[in-house]
DNA sequence: GTGCGAACGATAACCATTATCGCTATCAAT
DNA sequence: ATTGATAGCGATAATGGTTATCGTTCGCAC
């Protein structure tokens, strides 16, 4: 249990008052804002941490990682390519599958990343 | 349809003739061993082209993107935080339950990325 | 042969992330 | 309170995969 400090505290409650998903620029940019001052290499090295210790949850995308709330239950995401929303989703004949097919190849699945891509519901309407 | 140049025709010819997950760097590398001479640009940008015309498939990992033959059927991954190891497997009815997760949402779906992490069966045992 | 457009190769730029390093905060032992 | 060890901070340099730039070359129509 890595040590909670005033900084990580305040990368963690800015993230558990939201329901967004983060990358690390934009944390810092906004913890500075709010007049939190704050290197960004803390911001990297505290969301390192806090994920480390269960406290926040990340999604690895193409280009960069994104940090969430990690009291929300699992889910997956679908990306939209068009303006980048991210939605969650979750089901579990999905999940349970992963665990069969991990298993039928001798694999110990430790852990899976499940992104669909395409267009959202709201850019879907106007293309 | 872009120009399957000779680059292209190599680097397409290498892919093809083993059943591997390339990087840009490992390709490169590679065809200079075999002496083709080529820049590391070109082969960037041959990948690049090949998958737009369908002629390569890739993988998106978190630190780098794979590519390898467009000819196999499609797959989804698992790779080996251990050594690095990438298998494959299909399974119809996640595919299947992807798409019917993406209508329930209004989503139009256009690709997937879907990719176990955990201890293949050679490091499993051993650990 | 000349001209044009696409692609090439070398290399610089980009950008997210990580490493380095001097400094500071924390805290236990004296 | 002072010391010393350790972990974390902040600024910034470095890293590494990828993309942009630019002058040159290749393939091909005229
Ligand atoms: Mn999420
Ligand atoms: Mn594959
Ligand atoms: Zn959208
Ligand atoms: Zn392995």
């Amino acid at each position: 249990m890595a040590k909670l400090t005033i900084q990580r505290q305040t990368i963690l409650n800015l993230i558990n008052a939201s329901n967004q998903h983060w990358d690390a620029d934009e944390l810092a940019r906004e913890l500075i804002i709010r007049g939190h001052k704050i290197g960004i290499a803390t911001v990297y090295r505290g969301l390192a941490a806090l994920e480390t210790d269960g406290l926040v949850n990340s999604v690895q995308l193409a280009d960069k990682k994104r940090y969430e709330r990690a009291v929300k239950k699992h889910h997956d995401h679908m990306v939209c390519t068009k303006c980048g929303s991210i939605e969650e989703f979750a089901n579990d004949t999905i999940e349970a599958l992963q665990k069969v097919v991990a298993h039928e190849k001798g694999f110990q699945m430790s852990g899976h990343q499940l992104i669909l891509f395409g267009c959202c519901a709201r850019c879907g309407q106007q293309s």
